[in-house]
DNA sequence: TTTTGAGTTGTTCGA
DNA sequence: GTCGAACAACTCAAA
């Protein structure tokens, strides 16, 4: 048998991989599997530095678990995938099926260059493939909880078994890994597949019965800190379905939220697939309307925002996660998003566009689907008027300041009653900490009156 | 086609 | 401090 071609991308592991199980079969038991990286220039430049690490890592893990048979190029694929069929003799190519806007342009353009080698997709990043899921009239759905009802109800493929004993292709010539990155002092999260079972081994059994509450609480740490993993594919949310599942019976409230979170990534790739334009443009049309700040006044505040210096602890505490770990607390996301948008009166754009660049697990569909509904431009149809209070957000979600304290070290000696208010405090401001450069009763106002203009017009 | 129930994550006010 | 109601109507999903 002719060689098998395994074309990794956002699938970087070894086990629970369909596609590579059926790279292995199309080998035969004598064709070996010729396994390959190409970092494309289109993905890669435009990456922030903490994701092309990240993924720098997750090539260098692959390397190993394949005893060095990784080939890495560069290029553009719809070159380098044919020049490597024609060197190596392969017969078939496989891939996971990529539902991203860019992906499904490529591989189309790749599936043409091939001519008669068989481009065989198999498997998706997701627990449902995007665009599997309709609605009883046959149309998209819009609304979440429906979307998780249909996910639920349809139900998840057991996770693929790890094939053992690969023939690795050998001698294939490859490039060097990618360049390792300056990060400027971003603390990174671990990659690779190994890293990722870490990771996911110690939420299981540490942190996965508090989830359901405690995943609000940004000073505890509660999240499951695996949307790196998810996002580069080193596990499969497959296999952290099937394994969730297993502790159902003790702890059911906790896994149905943590089942949900893995929907909502489907969600949101769901949408994307069927209406790529809104990783652009608002989901919701009329919202285009909406009339956001520009200028040099804007792009000050938004200076503010993006270094953490805008005299509210929890915003300035996520923007300085953000620097420091590539990575913010979810409910903090959603805080600083807020922010953003209702009490600076920026484009979710410009905050989505901020995020993308800085977070180490940047995914299209829910990094600009989150702001979105941050926004209110997005598929949640939610009451205008929910606009976050990042004092109250504060006091509620991180009430001893514990969040606040690691990442705005100035804050440090203000008392508890007046960590998310330092402004009130007796003693007045801590040295180096601003006061707050906007007063959020008053932009509440302005950004209502703003919707309800859209709304009117 | 019509109807009905529901919609991730909020805030403020007044009792 | 705690609690329920009001916020204001609209869209979506499914019966």
């Amino acid at each position: 048998m002719p060689p098998a071609l395994i074309w990794f991308r956002r699938d970087l592991r070894l086990s629970d991989h369909p596609a590579l199980v059926a790279a292995v079969e199309a080998a035969g038991g004598d064709g070996t599997v010729v396994p390959v990286f190409v970092v494309d220039p289109r993905l890669w430049g435009p990456s922030g530095a903490p994701r092309r690490q990240f993924l720098r890592g997750c090539l260098a893990d692959l390397r190993e678990q394949t005893g060095g048979a990784v080939v890495i190029r560069s290029g553009d694929p719809a070159r380098v995938v044919p020049d490597l069929v024609r060197e190596t003799g392969a017969g078939s190519v496989h891939v996971s099926f990529d539902a991203g806007v860019y992906g499904r342009e490529r591989d189309a353009a790749v599936e043409r260059a091939l001519g008669d080698v068989p481009f065989v997709r198999t498997g998706s990043p997701y627990g449902v493939t995007p665009g599997r899921l309709l609605k009883d009239d046959g149309t998209p759905f819009k609304v979440y909880s429906p979307f998780a009802r249909a996910w639920r109800a349809r139900g998840v493929h057991s996770p693929a078994p790890r094939p053992d004993d690969v023939a690795w292709a050998e001698g294939v010539p490859t490039e060097d890994l990618p360049p390792a990155q300056d990060l400027r002092g971003t603390v990174m999260p671990a990659a690779g597949e190994a890293a990722g079972r870490d990771v996911w081994a110690q939420f299981r059994e540490q942190r996965l019965l508090g989830y359901a509450t405690a995943r609000n609480t940004p000073g505890a740490d509660a999240t499951s800190r695996l949307s790196a993993h998810l996002k580069y594919g080193t596990l499969h949310p497959r296999t952290l379905h099937a394994e969730a599942q297993e502790l159902a019976g003790d702890h059911a409230e906790a896994v149905e939220k943590f089942v949900g979170e893995l929907i909502w990534r489907d969600f949101y790739a769901d949408v994307l697939w069927h209406r790529p334009e809104t990783a652009r443009e608002p989901f919701n049309p009329q919202m285009r309307a909406m009339r956001y700040d520009t200028g040099p006044d804007a792009d000050e505040r938004f200076a503010a925002w993006a270094e953490g210096r805008t005299g509210y602890p929890i915003v300035d505490a996520g923007m300085r996660q953000l620097h420091g770990e590539a990575y913010v607390h979810n409910r903090v996301r959603m805080i600083v998003a807020s922010f953003l948008v209702k009490d600076l009166h920026l484009d979710w754009r410009r905050g989505a566009r901020f995020f993308f660049d800085h977070l180490v697990d940047g995914d299209l569909a829910s990094n600009q689907h989150g702001w979105q509904w941050v926004a209110g431009t997005g598929t949640d149809p939610s009451p205008y008027y929910r606009v976050f209070n990042p004092t109250r957000q504060g006091q509620q979600f991180d009430p001893d300041g514990a969040y606040v304290r690691r990442w705005v070290p100035e804050l440090r000696d203000v008392p508890d009653r007046y960590v998310h208010e330092p402004w009130t405090a007796p003693g007045g401001l801590p040295e180096g900490y601003p006061a707050p450069i906007v007063d959020h009763a008053e932009e509440r106002r302005v950004a209502l009156d703003r919707y309800q203009a859209v709304r009117d017009a």
